[in-house]
DNA sequence: CTGAAAGCGCTAACAT
DNA sequence: ATGTTAGCGCTTTCAG
């Protein structure tokens, strides 16, 4: 498998009879250059089918080019959830449109160190980091030494000077609460995300807010670990303890999902006798029968603001510290 | 944001007492080191938290350490897809334990050769093809110039030296459908793909081969475009031609699932009107209600053999064209 | 087994 | 506006 040696710079140069800074000028954009000498330059590159070396434009350039997307360590939970599939959807189809280029970068814990020393090696300008658990603790610190934008606020109170993309969870999840109380019932319960990520706290918050709003006992919570089993089992808890509850609401489509499963198994009608509510507003809530009434946020639009922020950090264009995407109650059968 | 210059290569062999040459042996692991060298050389790499630029290791070694993940130009179908899903995770995973990068490249149709020339032009050492259609014909080509391996046989009958992992859709599709016949099934339509991928054809095929054997006639074809929404439009059309038919295969759980929907919408029962199998074994299958019996294929294992192919191709390892992994049919409700 | 020296292909001052 | 000159940080012959 020996490949033909790519054309260089320097032959471009030569095909066009000018020098390699010319040609690197063109390449870059510069507006320093000649319409002749474009003009010589980008037919030459055209007939030899020149593609810049990435490796020695780093080098000499110092910029990489290269953002990392941080995934945590759980990858089977991480890429089980659609919602990181939008997610990263829209961050590749922004950076498409760029000269940046997205590389992957799995966080494993068992060098845990790896993953930041990798970062802060010079090898990415910039990091996207996703889906933050509280011991998470190295990539909030990273977002000193590297342009860090996260998706959804990082668990960490040390630091306030970070980027964020995020929805108000709390509101949010207050909001579909909300419409459950406005929907008659009144003994509503809560079946949570993993309490290490601020999304799953943000909405029992949110949860506990509108029962307050409305002086409502909180009927019970129960947490879900956002999958579908985890909610089958959370759901199956909470009618041990709270048999006369008449409303859920679920931080996931999926563990909602896994509830409606479970109110089945138990031979309780949704909604007649249980109304439910998710969150995300994914294929779970549409698959599962009935179908979902849900808190819908902009997922694809997430990835899109984060890779954009990131961009501007890097540029060093003004971006704001936390840009709040909206979200919305989706009505369906399910309350 | 001012990074500190991370620490070099030259630090490292001035703080070890030894030469740059030395230190470039013991990071890449050269037997042609004294042991106190190496003991030298990385306690100075730990104390100075080392980590090599890999632009300029790709630059002097000609090897970028990177391969590159080929994502089709429609990816809001990609990323929906939650096998693609698990493909990726198999990749990313499989990578992470190696010293390969994974970056995403979308191969857009603006430009479609501009991602050819990306790949071509030296800047990964060799490529990951998913989800391949038949108009993407320059990946195909590109297998004689960089090492490629294809997730699901390619749509070309022009190469036959290309690497491939797949599973064996004709036979996996048969079997679906033999049970869909044991089970009493007469006039089993079929819910297929895409006709320009491959996995749709040979479901096609496999369901085909599977009536012939048992002295059926097809009840009928219908495209479902691997969605949900698809899915429903084509039983829809199925029941509009074919009123009497008793069972259903559908090339994808997510089809699969939209046929219920509509079966149910019709007022007909699954699985005893109709008995509905799927393919894919994803969570459409058991969240749809009833659950699906469906083809359960290694998703996360063919990522993971499609990377481990491709890392072997490019260190010469000796590597099989064509690596099958085995399917099965999980039997649930839905038969 | 180790060091010295010569680049890898490109960018970025600095001249002109 | 363009060319000249140095490197970017590392690997890799080639000597020793």
């Amino acid at each position: 498998m020996t490949l033909p040696a790519p054309p260089t710079l320097e032959a471009v140069a030569a095909r066009a009879g000018v020098s390699r800074s010319t040609v690197s000028r063109v390449v870059n954009g510069s507006p320093r250059v000649t319409p002749e000498a474009i003009a010589a330059v980008t037919a030459a590159i055209a007939e030899l089918g020149y593609v810049p070396n990435r490796a020695a434009r780093m080098l000499a350039s110092r910029r990489t080019q290269t953002l990392a997307l941080v995934i945590p360590e759980d990858t089977a939970l991480f890429f089980s959830d659609p919602f990181f599939a939008s997610v990263i959807q829209g961050v590749a189809t922004t950076l498409a449109r760029t000269e940046y280029t997205l590389t992957m970068l799995i966080a494993s814990e068992e060098a845990p160190e790896k993953t930041a020393r990798y970062l802060r090696g010079g090898n990415v300008d910039g990091a996207l980091v996703l889906s933050h658990h509280r011991h998470d603790r190295s990539y909030t610190q990273l977002a000193g030494a590297l342009p860090v934008v996260f998706g959804g606020r990082p668990m960490s109170n040390e630091h306030d000077d970070v980027f964020v993309v995020d929805v108000d969870n709390v509101a949010a999840a207050r909001s579909a609460v909300e419409h459950l109380i406005a929907r008659g019932r009144r003994r509503i319960a809560h079946i949570a995300g993993p309490d290490d990520m601020a999304a799953g706290l943000d909405r029992v918050a949110g949860w506990r807010a509108a029962l307050d709003a409305a002086g409502l006992e909180p009927a019970g919570v129960e947490s879900g670990g956002f999958t579908v089993a985890g909610g089958m089992a959370a759901m199956s808890r909470l009618l041990d303890r709270v048999p006369d509850l008449d409303g859920v609401f679920a931080a996931s489509d999926s563990m909602a999902s896994g509830a409606v499963s479970m109110l089945r198994e138990r031979g309780l009608a949704v909604p007649s006798d249980v109304a439910v509510a998710g969150f995300d507003d994914n294929f779970f809530a549409v698959s599962t029968m009935p179908q979902l009434t849900t808190v819908a946020q902009p997922s694809v639009e997430l990835g899109c603001a984060m890779a954009e922020q990131l961009v501007r950090l890097i540029e060093g264009e003004p971006v704001e510290r936390v840009r709040m995407l909206p979200t919305s109650v989706v009505v369906r059968a399910s309350t």
